[in-house]
DNA sequence: GACATATTGTACCGAAAGGTACAATATGTA
DNA sequence: TACATATTGTACCTTTCGGTACAATATGTC
């Protein structure tokens, strides 16, 4: 039954380029149809929601990448040290060493939030959860857990404004790291 | 000589309400007749430049309003503790406890960076070095100056972003404090 | 009041936006 | 090979975009 000349989902990866790059009221369907290689006809074929449903689905790529790649791992980390360890490994490799911009960070700041309001809420309110199950795990209390985990995912999304207003990657590694350590320092001593 | 019915600086405030809320690329110019209240004939006679022109006028006029508010008095405290608790209640304020956005960090995740790039380069650039600067002064190290200067910057920017994607303006004033907190307890004792 | 200059609203422009319609084509099944 | 279905390119639609032209008006100076 499948025609299965295209398919939709191999377009995602070259529309969240383009997200990123352009934002959600930039990326024309001009820009769209340059970046997936993919005509009007193929892109309201597979997306006839349009703009909308297109960034939607990079939305729910995303989600699920960090779901899989970064939240899961971080709650069932066998050894939580380890498993913080990972997320901040894991995380410097999916921003590119801060080349690469967060979109639903940026999307948060634009009024392109609204559209998105679930979505863009979710995605940080379950990184800081996942990351307070682990320092729970690691023996923090409960209060300061969350309070660590909302400073860390903040300041991992500063780090990624600074490093691009400055063209600055280095930047991005240089806070990461920093972080890193004070959040492995601050760990009750086993 | 000047004809004085409206002034171009009058539009500002309206101007950057306009481009924080829709960015550069969303913020049209029947939004922004809307939001300031001029027509066409009014806008392009002030700001001959169209769009980019507003866009730079604001810009400039919150680069002015940082230095003379926030990068000026933090090099100049006479006293490092008061100077940094100072810095962070003017910056609360000014962000409105989290529900105002940056502009310019805004700008910087999108692909007006390029077209803004010095203004939003040197925005941060300069935040970064005056904290720098007070920390110095109060006894700390180059080295770990500059590193929690930038720390500090970047925490702000992700606690706007935070702030915002959950629809939480208390995260800010949390992350804020706390951070606050940390930096004065990093410094050297008296 | 007369004049030069600043300011403003309106009509208009070409280009590009997002989206729709649909005929042509490719594919898998029988 | 014939058929049903999925995919795709093209032409076209309306609306809005940023910007320009310019006549009408308001203002200050003399």
């Amino acid at each position: 039954m499948p025609r299965t000349i295209g398919e939709r989902k191999d377009a995602i990866p070259a529309l969240a380029e383009v997200f990123r790059t352009h934002g959600f009221e930039g990326a024309s369907l001009s820009l769209i149809g340059a970046a997936t290689g993919l005509g009007k006809g193929s892109l309201y074929n597979f997306f006839p929601g349009g703009k909308e449903e297109m960034a939607q689905a990079v939305l729910d790529h995303i989600d699920g990448w960090f779901r899989d790649e970064v939240f899961t791992p971080l709650r069932q980390a066998a050894d939580p040290q380890a498993g913080i360890r990972e997320m901040f490994r894991v995380v410097d490799r999916y921003f590119h060493s801060g080349r690469r911009v967060c979109l639903i960070g940026a999307f948060a700041l634009a009024d392109s939030r609204d559209r998105f309001a679930n979505c863009v809420k979710d995605y940080f309110a379950e990184w800081v959860d996942a990351l307070a199950v682990v320092l729970r795990r690691a023996g923090m209390g409960a209060a300061e857990a969350r309070a660590q985990s909302e400073d860390v995912v903040a300041v991992i999304q500063g780090a990624l404004v600074l490093a691009r207003a400055a063209n600055d990657e280095a930047a991005f590694g240089r806070i990461m790291r920093r972080q890193e350590r004070r959040l492995l320092q601050d760990l009750p001593k086993a």
